[in-house]
DNA sequence: AGCACGCCGACT
DNA sequence: GTCGGCGTGCTC
């Protein structure tokens, strides 16, 4: 009789002990299971099969069905999530679970519909010892099927049909009830073509192909190499030209890419590039049987290429033989709630437990990665310069607003360069990261602001739908007509956002075409292809928008950026603001003059000479890099520090920190270890929750682990009525 | 996390 | 007497 130990989706840091059902074995570790789990049944996934079991006999029940209808996850996954449960004190099961893609992770089998799944079904020992008169008399459909069941044991999903319009239901019904097993028939795999490349190769740059020749004679061995190069300077090209080589060995290639709409234009290029080779693209754009699918088809080893968001970090994958992480500083790559982890450093650690090459690439890698590279730990390579044509860098002119008005958030400066794009038919676009018509609603008579009650933040107004709204929660308030502290009517929209610079725009130049591109306006489906194709058509004169705008896409005619206001993240409190504004700047920077065409960015700024934007007018990512490096190690951050929080929540903060506070006493931190003081978090409520953190850190990541492990047991213990806490190791907001 | 059990207050 | 509040403990 053997025992499996199942992972369950529970918040429980242990696994389940079952009895195997008949002739469960080895192989089927990585399989889901069918499980009773308290008064209810769920799908887990067999993690160990043993002879024996630490629970006592009379507890320990019967397992259900093994799911055999895709392989069993392979070892080196299951090591992947034990290693991501420990890493990331996160219980194994939730970690199991969430790797799976949804489809599977519930209690129907799944097959992939190259062809219309056929079923069987088949009468279970349960329903055999139904009897006839356990169902009225009046359910007809349902007797009739009984007893064909009862005949013939087993019958199929088309005659079933025939037998009556209600046949299906009542079959749902007795698969529920487990009278009946529902059994799919697998349909064939269809394969395709041999992979082969088509196109020509486009000449590379001198750095370029340094790039590859450092790279392609360590294919065979765990490294991570940082592709440090500016937009445009040929990123792309090198991966394309390392999958080809790995293509040639018959070896699986993992992109991952940030959470952005960016995934489409990627697969464009691949697909471009390798006719007939099966990519599978794993994004939040799919439906879960979508998902499924291609993660089956990646676990088969179907599928060549996987282009996917952080999740796909955890597909199954055979022949892996890279990985690649493109934009490596993109903060979508770790994941906010749940399980927090970082995708980039769960593919470093795949990587290296597969001895395969890993590939990071950015413009402005995090401090983090670019610290590992200057040390030694990753391998760096450089491309300084823009492919194809040695393209010149944007110039970068400052605008000090301290001493020239603005009207409207203008200043005449970037009037004058928006009409000069105007009058020679060039696109310019207007870079603000505040979307709405104007980030506060503000009293003239008493300095009153509207407030989010369930979020420590300001409503925004948008003006088009008449509404006060909140962007951390989603609340809508209507406007006031009068000010509801002073009773004063002159309350206005102060600020400004993406609707109102949009509007100014409109005054300013009336025959121009005016694009806004932020979350509102590229909510629906499609519109944000559309008016990307509309860029592209030469139909959209001037673009205002948000971040959206600086990831990713090549806009060919854009000769112009202008940066309105970005000064507030310069004396932010977190202390990675910095980097992060930089990158953002860099990237939208980049957008202007590509091919040919030498680009203009324009800041607005009142401080023109603050060390950031310097770095940023000589395109000098290191220079900058080491201020902020310097900077770290003096006020002991990371990378200088590993840190991990304990996050807590409670309806009122005194519960919070009362919380925290007794977590902290249980601290007996030893020496390498720091314990600070429980702190409110930056956005202290967040709908209708008080929050407040907890930072432990210390310059050994292995005793912060330590320290870790221990504390949360003792976390675990602790009575916690009321008060929701999570641990974030290497946490990225406060 | 759910969900049941269980022990004290205000109601038909 | 009972309905129901949520504090505590368990889930193989």
């Amino acid at each position: 009789m053997s025992i499996i130990r199942v992972a369950l989706d529970k918040p429980l840091n242990t696994l389940f002990d079952y009895l195997g059902p008949a002739g469960v074995t080895e192989q089927d570790i990585g399989c889901r299971v069918f499980v009773p789990f308290g008064k209810s049944r769920m799908t887990g996934v067999i993690m160990e099969v043993a002879s024996y079991s630490d629970i006592s006999p009379d507890k320990i029940k019967q397992a259900g069905q093994v799911f055999r209808d895709v392989p069993p996850l392979p070892p080196e996954l299951l090591d992947l999530f034990r290693f991501c449960s420990e890493y990331y004190h996160h219980p194994l099961g939730e970690v199991v679970m969430n790797g799976l893609p949804i489809r599977l992770r519930g209690s129907q089998p799944f097959f992939i519909r190259t062809a219309p799944i056929v079923f069987q079904y088949r009468l279970t020992t349960k329903g055999r010892a139904v009897d006839i008169s356990a169902i009225p008399g009046r359910s007809i459909a349902k007797r009739r099927l009984l007893v064909k069941l009862k005949e013939s044991g087993m019958i199929e999903d088309g005659e079933a049909k025939q037998f009556s319009s209600r046949t299906s239901e009542a079959m749902k019904e007795f698969v529920g009830l487990q009278w009946v097993e529902e059994i799919p028939l697998a349909p064939p795999v269809v394969s395709t073509s041999p992979s082969q490349e088509t196109s020509p190769l486009p000449v590379l740059t001198p750095a370029q192909k340094n790039a590859i020749d450092a790279i392609v004679p360590k294919m065979g061995e765990f490294h991570t190499w940082l592709l440090h190069g500016v937009t445009g300077s040929g990123k792309t090209e090198i991966y394309l030209q390392l999958i080809s080589l790995l293509l040639r060995q018959a070896r699986q290639t993992l992109v991952l890419v940030p959470e952005i709409n960016l995934t489409p234009q990627l697969e464009l290029i691949f697909r471009a590039r390798f006719p007939g080779v099966r990519l599978v693209s794993l994004h939040s754009g799919l439906n879960p049987t979508e998902r499924a699918e291609g993660w089956v088809q990646a676990q088969h080893g179907e599928a060549e290429i996987i282009l996917g968001t952080r999740l796909a970090v955890f597909t199954p994958l055979p022949r892996l033989g890279m990985i690649i992480v493109d934009e490596e500083h993109d903060l979508s790559f770790k994941q906010q709630e749940g399980l927090r982890y970082s995708a980039r450093d769960v593919a470093v650690f795949r990587a290296k437990r597969a001895g395969i090459p890993i590939v990071l690439g950015s413009a402005t890698p995090s401090l983090e990665t670019y610290y590992n590279a200057i040390t030694g730990r990753y391998l760096l390579l450089r491309l300084p310069s823009r492919a194809p044509d040695n393209a010149s860098l944007p110039t970068v002119q400052y605008i000090d607003i301290g001493k020239i008005k603005t009207q409207e958030g203008f200043s005449p400066p970037v009037i004058a360069a928006l009409e000069k794009g105007l009058a020679s038919n060039q696109q310019s676009l207007v870079f603000i990261n505040r979307r709405g018509y104007a980030p506060i609603l503000l009293c003239r008579a008493c300095g009153w602001t509207a407030l989010c009650h369930r979020c420590s933040s300001r409503l925004v107004v948008h003006l088009r739908e008449k509404k006060l709204r909140c962007h951390h929660c989603g609340h809508q308030a209507e406007f006031p007509s009068l000010c509801p502290e002073c009773g004063n009517q002159d309350i206005a929209p102060f600020g400004h956002g993406t609707q109102r610079i949009e509007a100014a725009l409109t005054r300013l130049f009336p025959d121009a075409r005016i694009a806004r591109i932020d979350r509102d306006s590229t909510r629906r489906k499609d519109s944000w292809q559309r008016i990307l194709k509309d860029i592209r058509e030469q139909r959209v004169d001037i673009l205002v928008g948000t971040q959206i705008l600086a990831k990713g896409h090549d806009f060919p005619n854009l000769s112009l950026v202008s940066i309105l206001n970005s000064d507030a993240s310069l004396f932010s409190t977190d202390f990675r603001a910095s980097e992060r504004l930089f990158a953002q700047l860099m990237q939208v920077a980049g957008r202007a003059g590509r091919s040919g065409t030498p680009g203009e960015v324009l800041i607005q700024t009142r401080f023109p000479d603050h060390p950031l934007y310097r770095a940023l007018y000589q395109h000098d990512y290191d220079a900058l890099a080491r201020i902020l490096l310097e900077e770290r190690k003096t006020a002991h951050f990371p990378p200088f520090v590993y840190q991990a929080l304990l996050r807590a929540e409670a309806p009122a903060i005194a519960t919070t920190l009362a919380f925290l506070a007794k977590a902290a006493t249980l601290a007996k931190a030893p020496h390498q270890i720091k314990v600070f003081d429980p702190v409110p978090a930056q956005m202290a409520r967040l709908k209708g929750m008080e929050r407040a953190y907890l930072l432990v850190q210390s310059r050994s990541r292995k005793k912060l682990q330590e320290f870790l492990g221990n504390w949360r047991t003792k976390l675990d213990s602790l009575p916690s009525h009321k008060v929701r806490w999570t641990l974030d190791i290497d946490p990225l907001e406060f």
